[in-house]
DNA sequence: AATGAATGAGGTTTCATTCAT
DNA sequence: GATGAATGAAACCTCATTCAT
């Protein structure tokens, strides 16, 4: 087994560890234990504890980064509203994808420690921007209502945060699209209607 | 200082301790340093580290349980809308007025360890249930749009912990009245004006 | 309550809490709790943990050394035989009286520390001493075989701990005459008949 | 050094200590210091100090317990007297070949708790036991006077670990034989003449 | 490269004793 | 004299990391 594979091998069962037990409570020892290598090996691969966890939160953001697609308002093949779904969709889909990851992500790697949260909030910031960004062009082209974006934008994150953690937590049996279905919905009209 | 002072006193400064360092960060010497008391004095009034924290969750948990309020639809005194923007400022003024609690609450109690997050989940399902039965309300009403009522309590309960998050982490600083006349406007009508 | 009804309240309470739980389990507030009164108290009463177990063995010392009486060969009152049986009995008679303070001596006491085995070792040195020296008496007049008295002491001893050992740690039901009568006939002729 | 042998090494350093200090002035640093190895290296071998002290009583227990042959009152090839005789030097033999033990097993190991007393209790009562079935074979052989076989056991018990507590606290001088010599002759015919 | 025994810093907790009230 | 809250030394144990084989 080569160096690459090795390290993609203690990776996949770090993940599994981390997100059956927590940080902390994860044991360098139920690491080694998972992959079936002896002590000594981990500390070849990866420097320490921090840094493979590191490694795997840095790779989902990683993944996520790469699930997000600026909406395309000038020449698009697809509708607006379509183009933001699939955004959505790929999104959820990734974080579906892999539930251990997304667990990590959306709880283990919380609160951590003063370091870890900056990195996380960097993360948050950079997705919070970018989505900002993408309401103001929204609002120029007014297909976003006049209004406080940052303010929009994180209200849609924390909504997409708290349906993933909720099925990677509880278990919540949504299907993708369902997810997706509702999620636009509610960011299209909310759903009160007490006026 | 009677019993119930000193435990208070104590409460108090390892609730900042926890907020600064997190859960795991906060030594038991950090939190005696920051009160002013022997080590062993610590240990007069609360079992052990775990416990402490607990307490302090706990009381969180319960200080936002007497901040909602059922929605009265029969013989309001208030409209629907006002009862429901008073609910909502009532639970975001409970977590400003607090910032080292929310943030424990919402950063250093999550992902401690399986034991925890149970807890932690079990306080949202609480929530939860309660947003859901309203909304079935609503919709009987008239005035909550039909609709999967666990999405929508989810949605709502991720875009304020997102809100709040954010201000406890980042310093976002929004003051109450604003926090609350946004969350209610986008329950009421979302922002996407895209069909 | 004065002084000395104080302190014999204490001691009777830490004497029950030393048997029940041994020396070191035994713990402060355990005997504070027994007797009814405050921690602080306990020390206006004993020096610390150490003298109040002390002055229990002590005690427990003089009160053996008061049952045992030389054996009078010279105008004897009653017969030879009957002087040691009577020895024997009163002996039997206040460790059977007070199995607390019995248990405390056989086997709390035992082990506890260098210094306590030596005060042990020192008090039994006594025992000996007189048991050795009465033995030589009792070989001048005939009435004790010719052979080592420090051994005879030793065998006479063990034997006797041995019994009350068994009865105060596993309640063996003998009664005082039974154990008498036993030991004198073990010294008397042994039972092994095997030439 | 295996797995094996540093098992042994640190277990002959702790009966040393042990042996010095009793159980509860043992540190587990003097074990270490003692051992010349680091504390951590302890806890790899060992689950705790409590274990590795009831793995060194365990370990008497068994050594005991292998030096005890019934007497073969059938087709003997020695004497009944010698075989008893062998039987007590065997023990005997046991207890003085390895003094660090034998003063933990009668001074140490006494009085720790309520949970260790058990398991000394029970060890104590399985001899207790064995003595008693292989007394009343001798009283069916006439070997054995008549009377109460676990009487006759405890006071053999009793004067036996009476010499060797006296040999292992004190440093009494006895060699093997003169101590198998005398006990046997004490347990033939006691001392007392007393008509 | 792989191993796993060894390390030791670091943290939690206990509890005998003190002392202000 | 009595109280009981406060003290802090002391001890145990864990576990991430190192390193000789």
């Amino acid at each position: 087994m080569d160096k690459t594979e090795r390290r993609q091998q203690i990776l996949t069962h770090a993940r599994n560890v981390f997100a059956k037990r927590g940080y902390h409570a994860a044991k360098i020892d139920d690491i080694v234990a998972a992959a079936g290598i002896a002590r000594g090996t981990f500390y070849l691969h990866f420097e320490d504890k921090r840094a493979i966890f590191e490694e795997i939160v840095d790779g989902a953001f990683e993944g996520l980064g790469k699930a997000v697609v600026r909406v395309n308002t000038e020449h698009p093949t697809l509708s607006v509203a379509d183009q933001i779904i699939e955004n959505i969709r790929s999104i959820v889909r990734v974080l579906i994808a892999d539930p251990a990851t997304t667990k990590i992500l959306l709880s283990d790697a919380v609160g951590l420690d003063p370091a870890f949260d900056r990195k996380l909030l960097s993360f948050y910031e950079g997705i919070g921007k970018f989505l900002e960004s993408s309401l103001e062009d929204g609002q120029a082209l007014g297909i976003v209502s006049p209004g406080d974006v940052r303010m929009f934008a994180i209200m849609t994150l924390g909504a997409m945060k708290e349906i993933m953690y909720q099925v990677v937590m509880r278990g919540l049996a949504y299907p993708e699209g369902r997810i997706v279905e509702q999620l636009f919905s509610f960011l299209s009209a909310g759903y009160l209607r007490v006026t």
